[in-house]
RNA sequence: CGCGGGAUGGAGCAGUCUGGAAGCUCGUCGGGCUCAUAACCCGAAGGUCGCAGGUUCAAAUCCUGCUCCCGCAACCA
């Protein structure tokens, strides 16, 4: 029976998908098995069916709200689901809470409430936040559902069954004072905790542990041959060589220790521990071990999981190794992400420092806030918050250049021809450099957006702008708007900048959700808006007639501040 | 010798794999322009590419040694 299912390796782990790719592709002859990447598989996939992809990410731990190290994640996968669906793609964006486990259930009790009003009420916040954050998510997963903590029992069922759990004894170090565990490199000189600075004690509790070193060497090859499963790559090297090359160990999946969590069918003194709870919810918010298994079967396996760098190890030894056990397929690919230092240092509750996304984005805006987390940060690299560094952005970039360019253009418009563009368009010298960058950068966008650099995409659209901006100094309107049959060059290259714009706003959307209703309701149009408008030049009316409106990205006066 | 990442003009980074004139953004200084949100455009200054050796016609890039910084180190979401 065991060589049965481990004998289908490496097909549990590319497997489900590899084969219906193959299906997909037969008419192709086979040779889009070259260079397949995620999103090749995906944008060359069957010709009928709706090409699917399913992204999650990591779900917010629900004992205190989420800062902005929690929008940066968020909305990173929000842009990248909202680009995905512009690409035509049936998208899944799944997000949630992890509402179970010792730390909830002590902020309840300090706050003077159930564990559930506890959770309930973080989960209010949360959804709160993530609309004001403009998420555009399509399932909420909550660990505290009735339908997960069913699913996860028949979870916990089956690998008791089939053997993949068994009882055994945790031992570790414990501060009785704090209740919590800790690890002997957590602990402060003389065994104190670090917490309360108190002797800690070792303590033997009865758990149910999962036999993960099963896996070493299925988890070993499945890093090892796919260079895409883990990004960044430096994160794999350190899976292999932290933990696969030095052995895995059994993994304790259950808790006496406190209450709050899913009670064991098979030992109620026992509930779940985050493991299999949390993990599971990527397979169990589609309706895996439900009984309707529809939109699993649809959507998994995950396209992307997004998850910070410091729980990527769960999400690429942990996670794989129980979907192996429950002979399910294995999500494509977990990025792991850097993180967002304020003020040159981690986030930390001790520190002080955790900024209240909602207040920023009060101050500032949503868009320029999404602009800066997703351009400031290599995603994958670690990056800084400071409000100066921030400002300095949103200046620079936004009001400076972009929200800048649509005033200009539309200010020569209104001017130099009262509103209203003539039909009789002529190109100057100056044209040919300008249009070069516009046309391709639908084009360099959506290469750099399938790989998650967003910060490069973003580059590359900047790049349009700057030209643009150059273009206007150039070609300089407002001498031709003073010479004799010069008319018709004036309003070739007013078409051209307002073309420009047009395609900036479509590219930018995934990003900037807001922004090119903004930039297309001062153009005055309504249409191309669709993403494959981008690559196309000239979808303006000749006779544009723009509507001059307030400013994108009003200036922020540092002086004042 | 636990593992990994990093050290490049004032700040933040790219370039290192595949050696061949040191690049980008911001800031500073000077100039231009006037359509625009004191915005935009052009130019300049500023770097022993962490340190020390080595290989080479040629090293930020390859090799050796060293210093410093930052993560991770197993139950920390």
């Amino acid at each position: 029976m065991q060589g049965g299912r481990f004998l289908t390796y490496p097909q549990v782990c590319e497997g489900s998908d590899a084969v219906a790719f193959r299906q997909k592709d037969q008419k192709d002859g086979g040779m889009r098995f070259q260079n397949r990447s995620i999103n090749q598989r995906h944008a060359k996939g069957g010709l009928k069916l709706q090409k699917t992809f399913y992204i999650t990410t990591a779900l917010y731990y629900s004992n205190s709200s989420l800062h902005i190290g929690h929008a940066y994640e968020v909305v990173a996968a929000d842009a990248m689901a909202r680009y995905k669906r512009l690409r035509g793609f049936d998208v899944k964006f799944l997000t949630g809470m992890d509402e179970h486990g010792q730390k909830i259930e002590q902020a309840a009790e300090k706050a003077g409430v159930t564990p559930q009003e506890q959770v309930d009420g973080v989960a209010q916040v949360t959804r709160e936040l993530f609309e004001t954050l403009d998420i555009d998510f399509d399932i909420f997963w909550r660990t505290t559902d009735p339908r997960h903590k069913s699913a996860v029992k028949k979870i916990f069922n089956q690998l008791y069954e089939q053997g993949d759990i068994y009882k055994g004894a945790y031992k570790g170090l414990y501060c009785t004072p704090c209740e919590t565990f800790q690890t002997k490199a957590q602990l402060e000189e003389g065994n104190l905790c670090p917490v309360c600075k108190r002797e800690v004690g070792e303590i033997d509790e009865e758990a149910y542990f999962f036999r993960m070193s099963k896996y070493q060497d299925r988890l070993t090859r499945l890093i090892e041959d796919n260079p895409d499963f883990l990004l960044p790559k430096s994160r794999a090297t350190e899976m292999l060589n932290n933990f696969l090359r030095k052995g895995l160990e059994d993994l304790c999946v259950s808790r006496t220790s406190f209450k709050w969590g899913i009670p064991l069918d098979f030992d109620p003194n026992h509930v779940s521990y985050v493991w299999v709870d949390a993990l599971s919810n990527y397979a169990v918010a589609l309706g895996f071990m439900s009984d309707d298994e529809t939109d699993y079967k649809k959507y998994w396996p995950a396209d992307v999981h997004i998850v910070g760098k410091d729980i990527v190890r769960f999400h690429t030894l942990i996670w794989p190794a129980l979907l192996m056990a429950l002979d399910q397929p294995l999500p494509k690919q977990v990025f792991g992400h850097g993180w967002l230092h304020v003020d040159g240092t981690k986030i930390g509750k001790s520190l002080g420092n955790a900024i209240d996304p909602t207040e920023l984005v009060d101050t500032y805006g949503i868009d320029a806030i999404r602009y800066f987390l997703l351009k400031e940060v290599p995603f994958g690299q670690d990056g800084n918050y400071t409000e100066e560094i921030l400002v300095n952005r949103i200046n620079a970039d936004l009001a400076n250049d972009i929200g800048n360019l649509l005033s200009r253009t539309v200010g020569m418009i209104d001017k130099y021809f009262g509103g209203k563009l003539p039909a009789d368009h002529a190109s100057t010298e100056f044209d040919e450099e300008l249009l070069v960058v516009a046309r391709n950068a639908a084009n360099e966008a959506n290469a750099h957006y399938d790989h998650m650099e967003f910060d490069q995409a973003l580059g590359k659209i900047w790049e349009v702008i700057d030209r643009a901006n150059k273009y206007i100094d150039k070609v300089e309107p407002w001498k031709l708007v003073k010479e004799e049959g010069k008319g018709a060059e004036l309003a070739g290259s007013l078409y051209i900048l307002a073309e420009c714009l047009r395609i900036i706003a479509i590219l930018v959307e995934p990003v900037m959700p807001n922004i090119p209703d903004k930039i297309f309701s001062q153009l005055n149009i309504d249409d191309h808006t669709k993403w494959d408008d981008a690559a196309t030049f000239g979808l303006l009316p000749k006779e544009v007639q723009p509507t001059k409106g307030d400013p994108l990205f009003p200036r922020i006066d540092t002086k004042t501040r």
